[in-house]
Formats: C-alpha cells, sequence, structure tokens
RNA sequence: GCACCCGUAGCUCAGUUGGAUAGAGUGCUUGACUACGAAUCAAGAGGUCAUAGGUUCGAAUCCUGUCGGGUGCACCA
C-alpha cells in the first residue's frame, strides 16, 4: 500500500465517521502534514469544523478535542495504525506503524505510477525564435517545460512535447537582412561561413546573435534597411524565391544549434511545428471558416477596428465597437499572429480538421527521434505516431503573453464551447532579468537609471543577456576544477564528465527552485554556487549514499533489505528509540514523493518538486552523519539503517531523475 | 486609466484548500574530518510577514483601502 491509497482510506473513514456525527454528508476531509515528526505523520482539522457545524446546528458551543476523541476509536483499528493522539485545540494526528511502511517503502519504486495510460496531454515550451542562440531566460522556460513533462510522464500521462518554430517572423527577417545588406553574403556564402565557423569552434547561433544586434543598432539611423526589413518579411511569408531559401537555411541552422545546446541540459522533443506549415497549409483559413460558423468572431463595420475581423474579448451587449475586441484578421486582410495562434490550439487539440505533412529532422545520441512540419508533399514522410490531437495542452510561455494566451484561451472555448477553457493551460513563467552587476559584467554600459533600478530585462534585440552555451561551459569549467582536485585519480575524461553532470544539476536546480511568478534576477554568484540550496547538494547527498552501497556490496544489501519483514518486531522496538523519530522522518519524507509529484503537477509548479527534493537531501544528509551504517555493530540495527539509507537513495534518484538531474557515480 | 503579479531575516527566496512555536539558503560569529569522501554537519545572532482596517475559535495566507515595485493592455510577432 503506497502513502496516498493509506491517506485515502483514512480520509474515508474519518468523512464517513465525521458524517455521521453531524447528522449530515461531509464532502472532503482537510489533511496537513504536522509540522514535526514527533507530532504523528497525518492529522485531520476536522474537529474544528466540526464544532462549527455543530454549532450552527444546535447553537450550543462544542468542544473539539471532545469530537476528535469520539473519531479516533474508528480509526485505530486500522492495520497501518500504530496510534492516535488528539493534540493542541483539538487535532486528531495519526501515527502509521512504521516497520510495516517501511516494508511497503522498499518495494515500490517511488513516483513511478502502474496502471493503465491516461489521457494524452501536449506540452509546448522553449519555442526559441530561430534567429540567434538562447539565453537564461529562453532555459528557464525550457526547463521549466521538460521538468513539468517529466513530472507528467511519471503520473503515468501520455505526453507529446513540441517546440514552435516561428520561421517567418520579423526576427528571422531581421537576421536576413543583416546578412544580405550588412554583410552582403548570399546562401553559399552564408553556407561556407558557417562550415568555417564550426571548424574553428565557433557557433552559428552567436554569430546570429551579434548580427541581430547589429541590426537593431543599424535600424535606429537608417530608414533604408528599415524598408529593406518589410520587404525582407513579405518575401519570406510568400516562399518560393531565394530570400526565402535564405532565411530557412538562417532558421533551421538557429534550431539544429539549438537543440544542441538543450540537448546538453537533457531536454529533448517530439515534434517541431514551424509557423511556415501553419501558413503554407492554410490552417488559418479553416480556423476562420469555424470561427465565421459558430459566430465567434465579426466584421467591425465602422470604429477604430473598421474593416477588420474581430473577437468580442468580453461579453458585451450593444454596439459592435468594443476596446476589448481582439483583431485577427487586419483590414488589409492578413492575420494577426493570434488568429494563426488559435489554429495551432485548435490542431493541438484535435479540433482543426486539416493536419501538418512531417518529415524526420534529426536523431538524438539516445535514439529518440524528433521530426519537423513540411509543406512539401514530396518531402513528406509516414510518421510513426500521429501527432497533436491532444486532450489537454500545456504552452509554457512567460507571464508578458498571458493577454494573448487568453484570446487563445476563449477563442478556442467559443468555437469548441464542448472542449471548454480547460483544455488550454497557459503555464506562465515570470522573466529571468540581469542585476546591474551581471549586466555590467558582461560588459554593457550602463546609464544611471539602469544602475538604479532592481534589475534589467534581457533583450535579444539588443544583444543583452547571457546566452545559454555560456552559461553552461562557465559552469563545467569551474565544476571541473572542483572535480579534478577532489578525484585526482580520474582520468580526464571521466572529470570532465561528471563536471557536466554537475553543471546541468546545478543550473537546472538554479532555474527550478524560484517559483513560477518570481522574476529571476540573474546574479553570476548565485547561478553558479555549488554549496546550500543547490542541485549539487542534492547530488552530493545521493552520491554519498551510493557510496555506502558500494563498500558494502551487492550481496550483503540485498540481504540486508531482504530480511526486513522477519525483523519486523526489532525494527518497531529501534523506531520506538531515542532516534526513532529521525529515523523515521526519513522513510516518510521519502514516501511523500509521489503525493509530491501530483502537488507539483496539480498546481503546474515545478518548484515544488524541487524544494522537496532539497528537503530531502537534507534529511538524509543529516542521517548519513549520524549514522555509521557500516560500523554498526547491531545487526537489527543494521538492517535497519541499510533499509532506511535505501529508502532515501530510491526516492532522491527518482526525484532528480523528474528534475532531469542525473547522479554522478563519484563527485 | 484598466487588468494581472509582487512586498516575509542584512541579501536571495519557501511557506499547501486559513491551522500547532513563521522556515530554508546565503552572509556573519563559533565548533566538528588519520573520512560509509566535509560540495557536509552542529550551535548562535538575525522577523511589528509593506501599512491600516475587516471576516473568525484561528490570518503571512481570505476581503477592502493606502503606500511602494513589476508586467501587460498595437491593424508587432
Amino acid at each position: 500500500m503506497t502513502l496516498l491509497e493509506l491517506q485515502k482510506t483514512l480520509k474515508e473513514k474519518v468523512r464517513s465517521k465525521a458524517s455521521e456525527i453531524c447528522g449530515e454528508p461531509v464532502s472532503e476531509v482537510a489533511v496537513e502534514v504536522p509540522p514535526k515528526t514527533e507530532f504523528g505523520d497525518i492529522a485531520f482539522p476536522i474537529a474544528f469544523e466540526l464544532a462549527k457545524t455543530l454549532k450552527a446546528q444546535t447553537g450550543e458551543k462544542q468542544n473539539p478535542r471532545a469530537i476528535a476523541e469520539s473519531i479516533k476509536s474508528d480509526i485505530l483499528e486500522f492495520d497501518f495504525v500504530e496510534d492516535i493522539q488528539i493534540a493542541g485545540p483539538g487535532y486528531l494526528n495519526v501515527f502509521y506503524k512504521r516497520s510495516l511502511l517501511l516494508e511497503s517503502a522498499l518495494e515500490d519504486t517511488p513516483g513511478t505510477v502502474k496502471g493503465i495510460e491516461k489521457q494524452k496531454i501536449c506540452v509546448e515550451h522553449t519555442s526559441v525564435n530561430p534567429n540567434k542562440a538562447a539565453h537564461i531566460g529562453h532555459l528557464r522556460n525550457a526547463v521549466l517545460g521538460d521538468t513539468f513533462v517529466r513530472l507528467l510522464r511519471a503520473a503515468g500521462n501520455q505526453v507529446e512535447v513540441q517546440n514552435y518554430i516561428d520561421n517567418t517572423g520579423v526576427q528571422v527577417a531581421d537576421v536576413v537582412v543583416g546578412f544580405i545588406h550588412l554583410e552582403k553574403l548570399e546562401l553559399e556564402k552564408i553556407k561556407a561561413l558557417d562550415r568555417k565557423l564550426t571548424e574553428s569552434g565557433k557557433r552559428f547561433d552567436h554569430f546570429c546573435w551579434d548580427l541581430y544586434a547589429r541590426v537593431g543598432v543599424e535600424y535606429q539611423h537608417n530608414e533604408d534597411l528599415l524598408s529593406k526589413r518589410a520587404e525582407t518579411l513579405h518575401l519570406i511569408e510568400e516562399g518560393d524565391n531565394e530570400t526565402a531559401l535564405l532565411a530557412d537555411f538562417v532558421a533551421t541552422r538557429n534550431v539544429e544549434c539549438i537543440l544542441e545546446t538543450m540537448e546538453r541540459l537533457s531536454i529533448r522533443y517530439d515534434l517541431l511545428p514551424r509557423e511556415s506549415e501553419i501558413l503554407h497549409l492554410h490552417f488559418w483559413q479553416k480556423a476562420f471558416e469555424l470561427m465565421k460558423e459558430k459566430n465567434a468572431i465579426h466584421l467591425a463595420e465602422n470604429g477604430k477596428h473598421a474593416g477588420c475581423w474581430v473577437m468580442p474579448f468580453e461579453s458585451h451587449e450593444g454596439s459592435d465597437e468594443h476596446e476589448n475586441d481582439k483583431i485577427l484578421v487586419r483590414s488589409n486582410g492578413t492575420v494577426t499572429y493570434t488568429g494563426k495562434d488559435i489554429a495551432y490550439q485548435m490542431w493541438k487539440l484535435g479540433l482543426l480538421g486539416l493536419d501538418f505533412k512531417y518529415r524526420h529532422f534529426t536523431d538524438y545520441q539516445n535514439g529518440k527521434e524528433v521530426w519537423i512540419t513540411t509543406a512539401d508533399e514530396s518531402a513528406a514522410e509516414k510518421t510513426a505516431v500521429s501527432y497533436g490531437g491532444a486532450a489537454r495542452v500545456y504552452n509554457v510561455i512567460d507571464t508578458r503573453q498571458s493577454y494573448p494566451q487568453q484570446v487563445v484561451k476563449k477563442g478556442v472555448a467559443l468555437i469548441f464551447p464542448e472542449k471548454g477553457e480547460d483544455a488550454s493551460v497557459h503555464l506562465s513563467y515570470e522573466m529571468v532579468a540581469l542585476s546591474p552587476a551581471a549586466a555590467e559584467e558582461l560588459g554593457f554600459e550602463l546609464t544611471d537609471e539602469d544602475r538604479s533600478k532592481s534589475f534589467i530585462e534581457m533583450s535579444g534585440r539588443k544583444g543583452l543577456g547571457v546566452k545559454a552555451e555560456d552559461m553552461i561551459d562557465r559552469l563545467e569549467e569551474n565544476a571541473f576544477h572542483e572535480v579534478r582536485e577532489r578525484n585526482p585519480d580520474l582520468d580526464e575524461p571521466k572529470q570532465r564528465e561528471i563536471a557536466a553532470q554537475i553543471a546541468i544539476g546545478a543550473l537546472r536546480y538554479f532555474l527550478l527552485k524560484f517559483t513560477k511568478n518570481t522574476v529571476i534576477v540573474f546574479d553570476f554568484k548565485e547561478a553558479t554556487a555549488f554549496e546550500g540550496e543547490t542541485g549539487t547538494y542534492c547530488q552530493n547527498a545521493t552520491v554519498r549514499l551510493n557510496s555506502i552501497f558500494r563498500k558494502l556490496g551487492t550481496e550483503a544489501l540485498e540481504a540486508a533489505l531482504g530480511s526486513v519483514p522477519s525483523r519486523s518486531k526489532e525494527f518497531s522496538k529501534l523506531f520506538g528509540e531515542d532516534d526513532g523519530n529521525e529515523l523515521w522522518s526519513v522513510v516518510i519524507l521519502a514516501l511523500r514523493l509521489e503525493e509530491t509529484i501530483h502537488q507539483s503537477i496539480a498546481q503546474s509548479e515545478p518548484a515544488i518538486i524541487a524544494k522537496y527534493t532539497f528537503n530531502l537531501a537534507r534529511t538524509s544528509n543529516l542521517f548519513y552523519q549520524k549514522h555509521r551504517i557500516l560500523d554498526e555493530p547491531d545487526p537489527d540495527k543494521k538492517a535497519l539503517l541499510i533499509a532506511v539509507a535505501e529508502t532515501a537513495r530510491k526516492a532522491l534518484t527518482s526525484a532528480l531523475s523528474t528534475m532531469g538531474v542525473s547522479i554522478p557515480e563519484r563527485m
């Protein structure tokens, strides 16, 4: 029996008894985790609730402690319950049978859910404009998204990961303008440049990063170049010309670079849907028809939106003109970004009635394939799976896009009321900004006004930001120095491998430990720390446990774990002794992993699993420091210590893997 | 102007549907390695939870006002 099942059973028992006491059905029973292990393993504040209900019924004041007392006897008979105490003003605190739960903890692999595949869920994340390298803000998106995917999968869901490629937007056009009009390069020359960059260990996306910033500067005093931008954008959208081919090469190369960067962080995708296909396969036209059919959209006849097709954002009566109407088709007949997004969202939910064509894009080292969309019939390949058509869609997009995301959600719900707004979830998060000190460290000159700010927004257009690759390289280098010092006996490739694992662990944890709506004000010192509340700390706690087991040997380990059921009586006794609570707190925390994963999903908040993992590592380190497992003379005690260490090791390994953090052999 | 988010220790942040003595990390002051590897552990100092009211058995948490900070409100993407 898992902790969640046990909790459910207890809740039901309390609920039925509570209904009996107050004479009317009680719907939901609240549960809490007591602040200290000594107070018990699960607490029901039900008596306070009942006292209120009874007072309302009879007008008489009731003592919550007395009510709690009357519920107590019913639960006490249950197998897994050791004791129940009435504490404080009337808490019903339940103590589990520790040795019994330890046994089930060793049987179950925590965090993995057996059973049937649930509905298909689609998660879109990363979606970096393919005109430059990714920066740490994009990493926050990707790490949040990837971790959320891992959480969903750990909970038994079927998940498809999409990385949307906006390959026909102005941002790509800007870099293309840079290549053609500033660098004076045509396609073949750009390809040669790309080869030269690669040979000298430089990156194409970093070249584009600088070029994009240069174009931005030029625009400010070069009217002529600005007109080239509109021209270029038009040619790219139209397709089938030299500029479009050049743009396609640039965008595709940037996508390849970004995918490389993300794979360093173990972030992978199933499908790359592109904006060009949404255009060329006429997704919008289809969505437009559907919207007109359902009267979700209308043509504004007068006012400032005259000649545009608009969607009413708030329900309103009377005139056809409204402040909050959202324009989906401009008066010149072209569709806005939000319009295309509605069509794309409908496809994701399987509501559009059209599909992309696909071709194989690339393979990951682990053999997994990435596919990309195409409009080209002759290039299309047969897919092994069908994409899109998800029951629920999560879009990982920063909070600044809350408004357009809400329009998309409402738009889809207007056309398909039966699907509703709940099928589209905007997983929104705050941005990563730079501290003024960090911006100066990157070599940017700040005005006095900038310096007085608490943070400075990153800007691709200005080239202001910490590039993802630079960040990872820096972390790896720092980690490598430490690893080399601590493990001089290892060869350099091994040291590098471990350093990479530590760097990624530190980076992913750093980006996950903040809750979504906290602005991360990036600071190099904090972000590169390997001590304190870091991914490194969590990895180290696990490595230490692993090293105990390595010294112990597989046979001795299995023998100890195998003997657990037969030592049940001795374990009960040991759990009751001085350090029993402290040993038990490791086990019960490890058992809460499954519950934590569910919580993290329900609240769409990956920080919950991160904080949990750190807590578990801390509890485990405390245990590690206090007990000498290998030197323990008492065989019963030794078996117990091994079993406790094993539950912690399993839960830590599983929790870290859910965060995409791997565990080095040594560190 | 309207909408949304935020204000908790010197600093960076957690704090579950309202619950038990408001917690971590970091920095500071101390102490612990001939090691199941100290990227660790222990101890100490550090708080009027921005502010004023309200709701109730109970509020950092819910409601209202005020002050301070952020973001969004394009026929950009």
